[in-house]
DNA sequence: AGGACTATACGGCAATGCCGTAGTCCGTTC
DNA sequence: GAACGGACTACGGCATTGCCGTATAGTCCT
């Protein structure tokens, strides 16, 4: 790993960090969210094929079709939801579990 | 980086791995997503205002004022992600975090 | 009174959500 | 090799939401 993405990494930690302990200025924090998403890898890391993937998630089977096959673009809070079953999917699994 | 971390990403790894072995059951898991949001009532507890809420959060500020006014439901992703909010805020400010 | 902050209210177009169905590819089983 | 089921591509089509902007109202502070 290169030291510019360690920087990178690191200076998301730390924001994530202040945010937590509430160092930072709520008001102004502001999240990033990416404008594209690549579902179908999202998908493949996590073993599923589309149906097991919308089930275990909440999608809609034909959102994630439109998604993969680039018919349509998951709008802004599908992309957020995305990028957390990526990174952390147990937390999507436990917030969603009965 | 940390033990913690570690232990979570690998936890993610392993039930990828469960799936792959087929020791979770990848067609009969399903969530369950609830028809309707009290999105004000998650945005209080967090004492956040519909901006920073938005800002934190990713949401566009119309649609957190269109959910809470009751002009539009949230679809879909956008009620699993207020459920996560809910649920593991602090999920969300990692996976969103730079 | 004036200003800053927050929330309500809503017009309006573009875009997506979601449903249904038909066709393709592929590995397997008879 | 024909039949079968599973997974995916492709797409028509309507209802609904996303998201933009702007105007109005309430609250608190100086």
């Amino acid at each position: 790993m290169s030291k510019r993405a360690f920087d990178k990494i690191k200076t998301g930690l730390d924001d994530a960090r202040a945010y937590l302990d509430g160092t930072a200025d709520k008001r102004r924090y502001r999240v990033y969210v990416p404008e594209t998403m690549d579902v179908k890898k999202i998908r493949a890391r996590l073993g599923l094929s589309q149906e097991a993937f919308a089930a275990t998630y909440g999608f809609a089977l034909s959102a994630v079709r439109d998604w993969e096959q680039g018919r349509r673009r998951p709008e802004r809070s599908a992309r957020i939801l995305l990028k957390i079953v990526q990174k952390e999917p147990d937390a999507v699994t436990r917030a969603l579990a009965r």
